[in-house]
DNA sequence: GTAAATGAATTGTTCATACAAATATACCGA
DNA sequence: TCGGTATATTTGTATGAACAATTCATTTAC
């Protein structure tokens, strides 16, 4: 029996002991459900309250979790002498593109489980990034969530790193690194881009210029969808529409393409942009050399930034649930934080059209 | 009454705030003695045994011992003074408006001082902002930058209270509080939107709308040059053409804002948006209706928004040096955390009119 | 097929009551 | 005076009973 009712020792105490004892002599191992309260009370003979109490001493101490519904379970026992109710957020700039609404879910969902955020802006380059991991760790947060940089592949799994040697989990979100065993959270770029050039295709146009940057993963997966959703349609994909760079988005370097594009048009009637900033960028220029649009030339984007935009500008694009991403992202932090899920988890979420008004259709 | 039993909130748990905050509050000091369990069932009117599930979770917290027979204790909080080299920024919502910029400004001038940032988005109300600010305090920052919210002045107070109380530094930025001796950072909107009236005034606008809200320094700042500048040029303020609320933006408000300006617009050739946002709106509604800006109407608002907006919209506008807010603020936080500058500093930026092309000249 | 409603399991909150244990204080006796 | 003893006070342990809230799982409805 566990419980000896003549004992001096208290019997919540006896209860908590013997908990204690399964969990570290590992009887009930990591993310395992303990028994329910009601069964505690069937095989201890004690009062639900005073089960409660001794599970509470435990949840106390960092031996247990409690979830509603669902049980209590184990959990990682680590030492709670530093861990920080912190988590550190990497953006490229939190003025610019979707980096405010993926901050902004991320802060949410964070405050939402008494976590605090702290932003850091890398400006795409590694340096910066690097920079802020070592300040990240400095003041010891429990987690990261990561948009990786521009910089090569393996500087950036360099501060994926870091943050894994001290055992601080790391959820990539949007952009993703290839052969790279990390969580993250990202959307289906080119499934997207494919439905996004078929939407055109669709519309009648069989000319379409694009622009975007391959040196993130996103928009080189974007490019792959508009290649497949040309080939699928029987067109040749034609290069000289095509106009890519190797680096982070610029306003300088976007003018140019976009100048290039219009300049050397031909028969082109419709232009896919990277993502929105560059559809703006696109539209400024179009405006500023008196081409309408949709009229004589349509356009799309990818993103669907805040609709303080969109009041601006009435472009059809594809909606990414940036907001959801950065609540999924804390999500899955949350999990690895909290001990459980030594499984990889790499979520991949659905994109949507939005139609708008700058698209012409050719029908 | 202490305890209100019709609200969601756990009855234990507002016991556990009220206590916690005569303890942090002074009105039970170091070693003092708290009520008696007994005591507490005839003040509160709860049972005894949720009295115990507040003080025994206030004793986990460290904020009280318990000693058999002689009663319950304040304890010398634990100092956590180990103060960490974070901040804390308090914004309305990091996606819209100046919030962004001033962000950023921050964060590179923090970072530029190896100080980590951490975010927090109040969405204008006071409890978010109250809810940051305990987290804030118990991750001990070292100073925090606080855009105040929509709420009324006394409440703002109290969250800046709260951090003064711990020594912790405030520095309110862009919104500021009257009567009230704390450090801040804002411009000159009185001056900015008499000079921007008297900008539309000199290109020969005499009727001149106005849409803003008056729950800001800020706008009611703001509402006062614009009056101003029309008295000085001797042209009576119209109130018709005036559209106040008293709240936080939101679209909905300022989409009826504009269309009742532009319904009733009679002589009225210009309107004076509170600020870039609105502006925005503004903008959008006039499309809508085929008004033409600024052929039929011109259009001026105040902030001067990320360039990726100025790509969309070719607002003249007062440009406000967010940026430089931002970075300004940290600057004095840092002052005041290093421990000199004990004197008041209240800084009042510039701001500059940037002339696009939303204005018609009707000389 | 998908969304909405329902149900069930489990922890969360609150109550009322009783007796136990510790201990400061007062009291008592030598 | 000293040492023990009773007593009152306060926290500690324990019980049992409801009902609330959350959320996973299932079923129903469209």
């Amino acid at each position: 029996m566990i419980i000896d009712r003549s004992s001096p020792v208290p019997q919540y105490f006896q209860l908590q002991n013997w908990l204690r004892e399964q969990i570290e002599q590992g009887v009930f191992k990591h993310d395992d459900k303990i028994p329910t309260e009601e069964e505690l009370v069937h095989i201890t003979g004690l009062a639900r309250a005073t089960i409660r109490q001794a599970i509470a001493n435990l949840v106390n101490m960092g031996y247990l979790v409690r979830k509603r519904r669902l049980g209590t379970f184990v959990t990682l026992r680590k030492d709670l002498s530093q861990r920080k109710d912190i988590i550190g957020v990497l953006v490229p700039d939190i003025r610019a593109g979707y980096a405010p609404e993926l901050a902004r879910g991320v802060e949410d969902a964070a405050a939402n489980n008494k976590l605090s955020t702290i932003l850091c802006n890398t400006d795409d380059l590694f340096v910066k990034a690097d920079f802020h991991a070592d300040r990240l760790i400095e003041n010891s947060v429990c987690g990261v969530i990561f948009v990786p940089t521009a910089a090569p592949d393996d500087k950036n799994r360099l501060i994926i790193e870091k943050f894994q040697k001290r055992n601080i989990p790391v959820v990539l979100a949007d952009r993703i690194l290839p052969d790279l065993d990390v969580d993250f959270v990202t959307t289906d770029n080119l499934q997207g881009a494919y439905l996004l050039t078929k939407y055109l295709l669709a519309k009648g146009h069989k000319k379409i210029g694009i622009t975007l940057s391959t040196i993130f993963s996103t928009e080189r997966d974007r490019l792959e969808g508009y290649k497949k959703a040309l080939e699928d349609y029987g067109i040749t994909v034609d290069p000289s529409i095509i106009k890519l760079h190797d680096g982070p988005y610029t306003e300088k370097h976007y003018l140019q393409s976009a100048k290039a594009l219009f300049s050397q048009s031909g028969e082109m009637t419709a232009i896919f942009a990277g993502h929105d900033r560059i559809a703006y960028l696109v539209y400024s220029v179009a405006r500023k050399m008196g081409i309408k649009i949709p009229a004589q030339m349509s356009l799309v984007g990818y993103d669907d930034l805040h609709p303080t935009y969109s009041n601006l500008i009435s472009l059809t694009t594809m909606h990414q649930p940036i907001y959801e991403m950065g609540q999924e992202s804390l999500k899955i932090l949350l999990d690895k934080i909290q001990g459980g899920a030594e499984t990889l988890q790499q979520v991949v979420l659905k994109s949507q059209l939005v139609e708008r008004a700058s698209v012409e259709s050719l029908e």
